[in-house]
DNA sequence: TGCATTTACTAAACAGTGTTTATTATATTC
DNA sequence: GAATATAATAAACACTGTTTAGTAAATGCA
């Protein structure tokens, strides 16, 4: 019976049509102009057929948030090949900033909303979370050993470094950077510069 | 005729009372749950009415927005008697991080949601945030010229400090702290730490 | 005081939201 | 070919913010 597994390909490919109509409708017109009647209507399926496939509007955005982090990592990927450890953390800070400011509804979506944790409550752990925070603690691990920063413990050294930055993006993300009355190139500039001097008050 | 200024006061009892109404059922609910038929029901008026003293929803956030900054300020104004400039910096820190935990719902207003942001747009300044991020810019000023913290550009180290704090309170208010896998004291523990190892790496 | 006008308020409706239920049409199995 | 299982949907439910049209009370003026 190849039937079952046809039927399997067909319901993984709803998934995905649905998926990637959501995907395009929220980077467009943002999470709540994303209702589950536009997702319908975009597909040319009635908004019933949706909860078939998916449990609720929640479940939707956490696919969308876990593709999201496949891309963040694509790109935090790309310094691996950066063979200093002091080297490849500033290179990592600079590819997250750049990932939140070029794809703001993205990291919304990853570090600021509710709705894709909701989801994690009643699953599991946050692995797309713990996945990326991997990355910054192997290469902060290294930087410690080869003492290429002040000495401290691993997870507060981690912690710190991640609030920084996401200090950083979620406050220009949710337009609070405003405060410094500047044009956004310029904003951004600060951003940068701002990451320079915490680097260098790292580096031992 | 003193029906005018009665007519002037009744109109702000109302506002008040409205403010008030919607600020326990904030803190209670939350913003999702605080709508305005709640708001209504609990003053024991119809939803129109709240309509002939508020604009829309966000205004009335947008009021609640700015009593928070003023708890915040009178948290923040207690470091004044600090004469040395660097632990004056390290109190204010430890203030805001602690009113951040201390107070979700409200920072979660003041400093991630957008709905009190969508009233800025269409009036003026962010008057709140700016103020609070005066007394920031004061401090710093005074640690450069006493040279208790590394030499750099006022702004470029306020917004430093400024995003370094807001990450820890951000990522613990929208619950990203869980990569962490401890339990909640223990994860406050970690902020304080991290903050404690930031100011370090600041100092001169 | 009596009437016209302004003010304060609300019931009902509008246009939307996420989600569920009962029903129908299609596909599969025996 | 008949019985069963699957897929899809129309319609409804219970909400949301907001607007409109209509009513009742307070005020201004003669």
């Amino acid at each position: 019976m190849a039937i079952k597994e046809r039927k399997e390909r067909e319901k993984q490919e709803m998934r995905n049509l649905i998926i990637e109509s959501a995907t395009q409708l929220f980077l467009k017109q943002g999470y709540d102009k994303t209702s589950i009647r536009s997702i319908a209507d975009d597909i040319e399926y009635s908004p019933a057929t949706i909860y078939l496939y998916f449990k609720d509007k929640d479940e939707i955005f956490f696919v969308i948030h876990e593709n999201a982090f496949e891309i963040l990592e694509k790109h935090l990927r790309k310094n691996d090949v950066i063979a200093d450890p002091f080297e490849r953390l500033g290179a990592l800070g600079k590819t997250y900033i750049e990932f939140g400011l070029e794809n703001p509804d993205y990291y919304d979506l990853m570090f600021i909303m509710r709705a894709p944790m909701e989801q994690i409550k009643n699953e599991e752990k946050w692995k797309s979370g713990e996945c990326a925070f991997g990355y910054l603690l192997t290469t902060l691990s290294a930087c410690l050993e080869e003492n290429k920063i002040r000495q401290g413990d691993l997870y507060v050294t981690a912690i710190q470094v991640w609030s920084f930055v996401h200090g950083l993006v979620s406050l220009y993300v949710r337009e609070r950077m405003c405060i410094l009355m500047m044009p956004d190139d310029a904003t951004r500039e600060i951003l940068y510069s701002s990451f320079d001097l915490f680097l260098a008050n790292l580096k031992k």
